[in-house]
DNA sequence: TTGTAGGCGTTATCAG
DNA sequence: CTGATAACGCCTACAA
C-alpha cells in the first residue's frame, strides 16, 4: 500500500508530478515521467480505487440486479449464462461487477438509494420483477441503466427475440403436420405475453384453432407444475398431438408424466421446450427447443451499458434484439 | 446526493455533530441527534460508501474469485448455487459481493494487487485453479480469505465431505450386490483425488478388487468425455455392473451411450452420479447420486469469512466440513 | 516542466 | 455536549 506520497518522497518529485506521470499526462517531462514510473513499479505501487473514485466520481463498478423477491436468478441457466458473458465482457473493458442489494448498513433502502450509495457507474437489470416500483425508479434515474428482456422507455434494452422465436417454433411444429397444439405457459411476465401472442398469431395465420383447455398456466422452471398441467391435458377427451412447454426444465416434468402414461416421445406425443439449455442436447431424445443466445445477450448488454456510461451525452438509448435459433432435436413427430 | 455538509448547513450544526448523530455516537445530545436525523431523513440523505471507505478502510465489499483460466463457474450448478447462498448470507450481513478480476485500468495485475486496489474486506475463493501461484499469494496475504473445497494452511476452508460421501455412495452400490465397479473420474483436482482415494479405500475394506481398465479419466461437466469412457468400458470383454460418473451431467453422456447399446438402466447397467443437481431428481429414472449441500456451503462460507473480517485478532482459521447426502434414485439395480 | 493548494465526503481526534 | 481541524489517497486547476 505505497501511496503517491511515498513515491513522491522516494524520488524527490511532488505528488502531483507523480500523479501526472502515472496517468501519462502530457505536461510532464518525458524522462521524469519514465523515472517516476520506474520507481513506482519498484515500490509495487498501484492506485487505490476508492480514493480515485472519490475524486473522479467514477468507480468502474457496474451493479447488477439479478434477484427476484423470491430467489436469485443464479440458479437459472438462462440468467447465469447471461451473467457470465456479461461479466467476461465487462472485465475486458476494465469494469468490475457487483450484485446490487437493497441495504445500506443493514438498513433497508430503495434500490436507487443503494446504487447511489455505492456509486455504481451503471446498472444492469435482469431477472427481476419489472413491475417493482423501485426498479422503475432506478431506470428513470440519472444512473445509466440497461434492462434485459424488458423494455423501459428510459433505458436501452436487450431483448431476446421471443416474437420471432415462438413463431418459428410454432411454424416448425405445424409444418411437421401438427394441428392440435397445446401450450403450457409460464407466469404472467412480459416475455410470456410476447410468446403467447406470437403463438396465437401464428396459429391464426395458419387458420388453426385450438380449444381453450389446450392452454394451461404453469410456472417457469417448476417441472412439477408442468407435470400437473400435462396430466390435465392427457385427461382430456381429445388430446393434443404436441405440447409446448415454458422452458426445457419444465418439459422434463412433462416428460415424466408422459412416461407414467406409457406414452413414448415423439411417437405418441410430441413436445417442445424453450431456452435450449446445455442439457437439452445431451439428453435423449434431444429436445426440440428454441435456443436463446445468452452469450450474445450478455455481451451486448455489457457493450451497450459501458458505451452509455462512457458517452453519457451522445449515447442514445435503443433496443437490441437478439436472434434465437431452433434446435431441431427429436421430440416432434412428423405426422 | 445531499451530503453531511448540506445537512449541517440546513440544521445549523457542524458537520462533525451531524456525522456523529447519523452514526448514533454517544457523545451527542439525544434531542439534537434526533433532530439532525430527522432533517437528514427529510433531505433524503444517505452516506457515500466511497468516502466512508476511504476514511475507515472498510468497504463492506467481498471479492469472489470464481473463474478458472478457461471459463467461469457460473455455468456449473454446483458453483452457481454456492454463490447464490453466499450472496444471500453476505447480503443479510450488510456486505455486497463483487467478482474479482485481474486488472487495474485494463492492465493485467496479480489477483492480490487487484484485491488491494479494490479494497475488498475479504475474499472468497472457489472454482479456481488452486495451483495458480497468484491464488497462493492471495491466501497468504493480509486480506481475510476463505477457500471452498480446497485447503490452504493460511485460511479457513469449507469442505464438502467428499471422503464420507464417496464412501457412502460406494458402500451403497456394494450393498446392492455389485462387485464389478467401474469409475470414470474428473480431472486431477484435490476433490478428484479425495474421491478416488475414498473409493479405493472402501473397495479395499470390502476386499473387492477391480481391474485397472475399470478406471477411466474424463473431465467434469463434459458429457461427451464420459460418453466416450462409457463406450470403452462397454467394449471390454468383461463389463462392469455399475459405473460411477464424475458428476450428474457427465452421467447423462454415459446414459446416452448406454441407450445406443440398447442397455436399460438399471436393469442392464447400474450408474451413479455426483452432485445431486436439481434435474437429477426430475429426470426418469431418478439418478442415484451424492448430493452436495451447496446451500450450507455458501452460507457457512459467508458466515466464516465475515466473522474473520470483523474479528481479525481473535479469529482462528479452521476447516468446516459439510455433510453430503445420498439421493437413492433408481439407477442402481439390486443384484 | 514542475509544484502548491484545495477538495472529493466522511470520520476521528481533540479542544472548547 | 459541540465544533474546529486534519486526514484518508488521489486528482487538477492554477501558480511558479
Amino acid at each position: 500500500m505505497t501511496s503517491i506520497k511515498d513515491i513522491s518522497q522516494a524520488c524527490g518529485y511532488s505528488p502531483s508530478t507523480v500523479s501526472k506521470s502515472l496517468n501519462y499526462a502530457t505536461d510532464v517531462g518525458k524522462e521524469t515521467a519514465e523515472k517516476i514510473r520506474n520507481v513506482a513499479e519498484q515500490m509495487g505501487y498501484f492506485p487505490n480505487s476508492i480514493a480515485r473514485a472519490l475524486k473522479t466520481n467514477r468507480t468502474f463498478n457496474i451493479g447488477v440486479l439479478f434477484v427476484d423477491a423470491t430467489a436469485s436468478g443464479l440458479t437459472h441457466e438462462f440468467f447465469s449464462s447471461i451473467l457470465n458473458s456479461f461479466k467476461v465482457e465487462a472485465d475486458r473493458r476494465g469494469y468490475v461487477i457487483t450484485f446490487i442489494s437493497n441495504q445500506i448498513n443493514r438498513n433497508r433502502v430503495s434500490l436507487l438509494e443503494h446504487c447511489r450509495h455505492r456509486n455504481y457507474d451503471g446498472v444492469m437489470i435482469a431477472c427481476v420483477n419489472f413491475k417493482n416500483p423501485e426498479v422503475a425508479e432506478l431506470v428513470s434515474s440519472e444512473i445509466p441503466t440497461l434492462s434485459i428482456d424488458y423494455e423501459f422507455p428510459t433505458c436501452t434494452s436487450i431483448l431476446s427475440d421471443n416474437l420471432a422465436g415462438m413463431k418459428e417454433l410454432t411454424n416448425y411444429v405445424i409444418q411437421k403436420g401438427h394441428r392440435k397444439l397445446a401450450i403450457i405457459h409460464g407466469e404472467g411476465t412480459e416475455v410470456t405475453h410476447i410468446r403467447l401472442d406470437s403463438f396465437f398469431r401464428t396459429l391464426n395465420e395458419k387458420q388453426i384453432r385450438i380449444p381453450k383447455y389446450f392452454i394451461k398456466p404453469a410456472l417457469y422452471h417448476e417441472p412439477l407444475h408442468s407435470q400437473i398441467a400435462t396430466r390435465e391435458l392427457l385427461s382430456l377427451p381429445e388430446r393434443p398431438t404436441c405440447i409446448f412447454y415454458p422452458d426445457d426444465y419444465s418439459l422434463l416434468g412433462g416428460l415424466d408424466e408422459l412416461e407414467q402414461h406409457h406414452l413414448k416421445v415423439p411417437e405418441d406425443m410430441s413436445i417442445v421446450g424453450y431456452d435450449g439449455i446445455f442439457l437439452s442436447q445431451i439428453l435423449r431424445p434431444r429436445i426440440t427447443t428454441m435456443h436463446q443466445d445468452t452469450e450474445t445477450i450478455g455481451e451486448r448488454a455489457a457493450e451497450e451499458l459501458i458505451e452509455q456510461i462512457e458517452n453519457p451525452r451522445t449515447y442514445k438509448r435503443h433496443r437490441v434484439v437478439v436472434k434465437q435459433d431452433l434446435l431441431e432435436g427429436e421430440t416432434v413427430q412428423q405426422l
